[in-house]
Parts: structure tokens; C-alpha cells; sequence
RNA sequence: GUGGGCGUAGCUCAGCUGGCAGAGCACCGGGUUGUGGUCCCGGGUGUCGCGGGUUCGAGCCCCGUCGCUCACCCCA
């Protein structure tokens, strides 16, 4: 029984009853997604590989090592899209959005391809909501952005994570800050992977997890203290807007994140009981982009939320939104006969919007009523021979072991009002 | 890409110094030919990840390989 082939290195199969909680993951981040004034958006999962050259940043690990690249038959060079922001800009670009009414707020949702080396926590394929508003640089709409998510993971009921802010600054203040970083970096002693680092984007250095990195860095200059005018206003109205929301967060001082277009404010989220690779979502505005790909001069903010290491982090505190009942009446037929009275009778219940099935197949009674047992119905639907020719089905309580005989041609509307058509809805929620 | 740990039944795992592949749960059947769950009885469902090697004999030892896992790097 050993499987021929297994899921690629870095992928798995997500199946019931864990799928349920992927579902009511997307589930609640989209709904206050929309709540916002967000609408949906969906793009190709593969693009011009140098969409993510310029978009992503070519110093990135991500454009360096990672990118699922392949070349198609009529020579283009294609690739996975290890994130989504880059695709959507395109699309916003190509479709001109921006000539509309801004803010553009767009949701997305859909898998991202990384080559990277699995761990807990990180796959190649992994599932992210996303969001954008763009053509604005509102401080409100980070703010905005932020507060949502929160939400989102609220009601999913998460509460051990933080919300990590910074600002990264802009085109005035970042250069001058850089070099002075960069003076203090040439001043350590760091191995010869970290100098290339350090070359590449100085601003990472300061993230690095290693104790002897940490120390030396300790001291380092923080780009929160070097913000111009324009951007310490900017990041103030971010703070009193999500204090106003009640939106908790901490000021991170060396908060970086790995793509090259963020400006301004960047925030994380980070959950406390995921090991290592512990951030559920990040984001943060980005003022270059839109140009860099060939767009107006336009900025603007978003996040990515990964729903993989969500579910990690429902599961870690114990939120398990998995479905208790797949369906409310499951009909056991006791001849061949009986079967496929049933099924016309259940497929009447569906139109009713009641969730019906049936036991399948020849099982024998003691292996359908375990069938119903397993379905989580609340009522089983037992038909026989003997019953087809009186006219009637028996319908069985499961919870009290009770039954009632109710005639064929009213049992439709008899479950209709013991279940309350339409029946309670699926909600998924814990 | 680098380093540590681990691959035995559907799942979680035991298996001594190399000597007939096991347990619990799950699953299937029966006890009950028209009634599930609880209970009782019965059933092992297996390429011991894969490929070589050593040996009379390998789940166990050696080499390789694939995968999982944890960490670095990086990131959702």
C-alpha cells in the first residue's frame, strides 16, 4: 500500500476534517476584507518571470534562490508567483485602475510558490489573503489595513499573536539613513555572508536571529529615529488611528521585511506559540512600486496573511472550527429498492435546502445506521420494502433513539419542520 | 544551500545483542435477516520509505537515495 508517488517536497494535502479550517480561515479574513470596502480580485498564478525581477527586488532571497521559473512553448519565461502584490499592480496597471475613483482596494486570495527548504511553518506552496489599497498614501488606510487583519484573526479567535510596527521612511530619509548604517555595519566583525547581506540591504542585518549578530547590532542606528517631517507625521497618524481602533501593537525599532519596495510604514504579525517561523501576516506601504513597473507615480499599502501558518496558530490555542455534522438527515434504504426511493426523497430535501445523504452501496442495515451514526444527521430516514408498500418511511431520532412513522408523500415537509427549513446554516465557527 | 533528529499497519507508536512483524486507536464482519453510538466475539488490512551491501539470516549493521521534521538563512 506504499503510495507510488507522494506530494513534492514542501507541499501536503489538506484534507477533511483539517480543510474545514482552511476554509473558515479565508473565510473570516475575506469577510472583514469586504466588510472594508475591499473587493475581489484575482490574478494568474504565473507571470513574466521579470515581473518579479523588478517587482519583488533582484536583491531578495526571493527573486536570488526561490522562484519557481520555467520557460513555455512559445520561449516566454514564466513563473510561479511567490507573492501577490507584484501580480495585482500589474493588473491595476494594465487595466488602469488608477484613472478611477482611489482609493483602489482590492482583496485577493490564492497560493504563492517559493523554493525554499521546508520547516514548520514553511512550505512551497503556501495560501495567502491578500490586500491592497492603492493610489492613495493615506496614513489611515495602513492603519486601515492593520485593523482588519486584527479583526480577522479576532474572530477567528486567536489572541496570542502581536502586532509589530515600524517605518521604514521614505526616498529623503532612508538614503541618508542607510549610509549611516552601513558605516556602522563595515565597524563589525560579521562572517562573509552576512557583508554580502549587508551590501545588498544593510536594513536586514538588523533582523538577523543569531545572538553574536544581535549583540553587535544592538547599538545600530534606527531608522524610526532618522524619519523626515513628512514621514514621522505620517507614522504618528498611523499610531493614533490604531490606538483609536484599540488596535494593540508594539513599536518594533529593527521590524524589516524581506521585499525591496516597502517604504514607510511595515508591520507584522507575529503569533507566540509557532517556533521559528512564527509571522501569520505582514505587510506595509510601498511608494516605488507602481512606478517601477511601469505605472503612474502612485503609492500605496498592503499585506499578505498566510493562511497555512493561521491554521497553525488556530490549532497551537486550541481553535478547531472543524464542522461537527456534514449533514442533517441521512437516509438508510434497506433493499436495492428502497435506495433509490431515497435518493428521490433526499434529493427533494436538498432542494429544500436541507443537507441530506444517504447510505450508498449494499451495507446491510447495521452498516448504513452506522453510516447515519458517523454523517452527524440528526435525524436518520430508514425505508424498507415493507415500508415502500404501507406508504411510509421511518424517521429516527439519533440524539433520544426515538422514531416515527410519517408518510412518504409528507416527509419532506415533516423534516422541513423539525429541522426549520432552511436548516442552520454551516457556519464553521468554533 | 547548511546542520541535527526521524522514516515499521489508515493513525500514534513498540520491536532487546541481527533470529517466525506487534500493540492501542481506526476500519471490516458477527452477536441483532428492520435499527446506530456503549458492550462482547472475530479479522492485521504490511514492499518495515526506496536501492545496493555485509551476513546462514537484516526492521535492526554499512553505503547511497527520497521524504518528513527541527534549526540557520529567508519569509506568510
Amino acid at each position: 500500500m506504499t503510495a507510488r508517488f507522494q506530494a513534492p517536497k514542501g507541499t501536503y494535502d489538506l484534507l477533511p476534517p483539517r480543510s474545514a479550517l482552511f476554509l473558515a480561515v479565508v473565510q473570516a479574513l475575506t469577510t472583514r476584507l469586504a466588510r472594508a470596502g475591499y473587493e475581489h480580485v484575482q490574478t494568474p498564478i504565473f507571470e513574466d518571470t521579470a515581473l518579479f525581477e523588478r517587482g519583488v527586488g533582484e536583491s531578495t532571497d526571493v527573486v536570488q534562490k526561490e522562484m519557481y521559473t520555467f520557460t513555455d512553448r512559445g520561449g516566454r519565461s514564466l513563473t510561479l508567483r511567490p507573492e501577490g502584490t507584484a501580480g495585482v499592480m500589474r493588473a491595476v496597471i494594465e487595466h488602469h485602475l488608477l484613472d478611477g475613483a482611489l482609493p483602489v482596494k482590492l482583496w485577493y486570495t490564492g497560493p504563492n510558490f517559493r523554493y525554499e527548504q521546508p520547516q514548520s511553518g514553511r512550505y512551497r506552496q503556501h495560501t495567502q489573503v491578500g490586500a491592497e489599497a492603492v493610489g492613495l498614501d493615506d496614513p489611515l488606510l495602513d492603519a486601515e489595513l492593520i485593523a482588519v487583519a486584527d479583526a480577522g484573526f479576532r474572530d477567528l479567535g486567536l489572541s496570542d499573536y502581536v502586532v509589530k510596527l515600524a517605518s521604514l521612511g521614505c526616498g529623503q530619509c532612508r538614503p541618508p539613513y542607510r549610509e549611516a548604517l552601513t558605516s556602522f555595519l563595515a565597524g563589525l566583525d560579521l562572517d562573509a555572508a552576512t557583508r554580502e547581506r549587508a551590501r545588498l540591504n544593510p536594513l536586514r542585518v538588523l533582523d538577523d536571529k543569531r545572538p553574536e549578530v544581535k549583540a553587535q547590532v544592538a547599538e545600530a542606528p534606527v531608522m524610526l529615529d532618522a524619519l523626515c517631517e513628512s514621514c514621522a507625521e505620517h507614522f504618528a497618524v498611523v499610531r493614533r488611528a490604531l490606538d483609536s481602533f484599540g488596535v494593540h501593537y508594539e513599536i518594533d525599532r529593527f521590524l524589516v521585511r524581506g521585499l525591496d519596495y516597502y517604504t514607510r510604514t511595515t508591520f507584522e504579525f507575529v503569533h507566540n506559540r509557532l517556533g521559528a517561523q512564527a509571522s501569520i501576516g505582514g505587510g506595509g506601504r510601498y511608494d516605488g512600486l507602481i512606478a517601477e513597473l511601469g505605472g503612474p507615480s502612485a503609492s500605496g499599502v498592503g499585506f499578505g496573511l498566510g493562511v497555512d501558518r493561521i491554521m497553525l496558530a488556530c490549532e497551537a490555542e486550541g481553535l478547531t472550527p472543524y464542522q461537527d455534522s456534514r449533514v442533517d438527515v441521512f437516509g438508510v434504504g434497506l433493499s436495492a429498492a428502497a435506495r433509490e426511493r431515497l435518493a428521490e426523497i433526499v434529493d427533494h430535501l436538498r432542494r429544500r435546502e436541507m443537507r441530506a445523504d444517504l447510505s450508498y452501496g449494499d451495507r446491510g442495515l447495521k452498516g448504513a445506521m452506522r453510516g447515519a451514526d458517523r454523517s452527524g444527521a440528526q435525524y436518520a430516514l430508514v425505508l424498507g420494502d415493507r415500508d415502500i408498500e404501507a406508504g411510509v418511511a421511518q424517521v429516527k431520532d439519533l440524539q433520544d433513539g426515538t422514531q416515527e412513522q410519517v408518510r412518504i408523500d409528507e416527509v419532506v415537509e415533516y423534516l422541513a419542520n423539525r429541522l426549520g427549513a432552511p436548516p442552520r446554516r454551516i457556519s464553521g465557527g468554533a
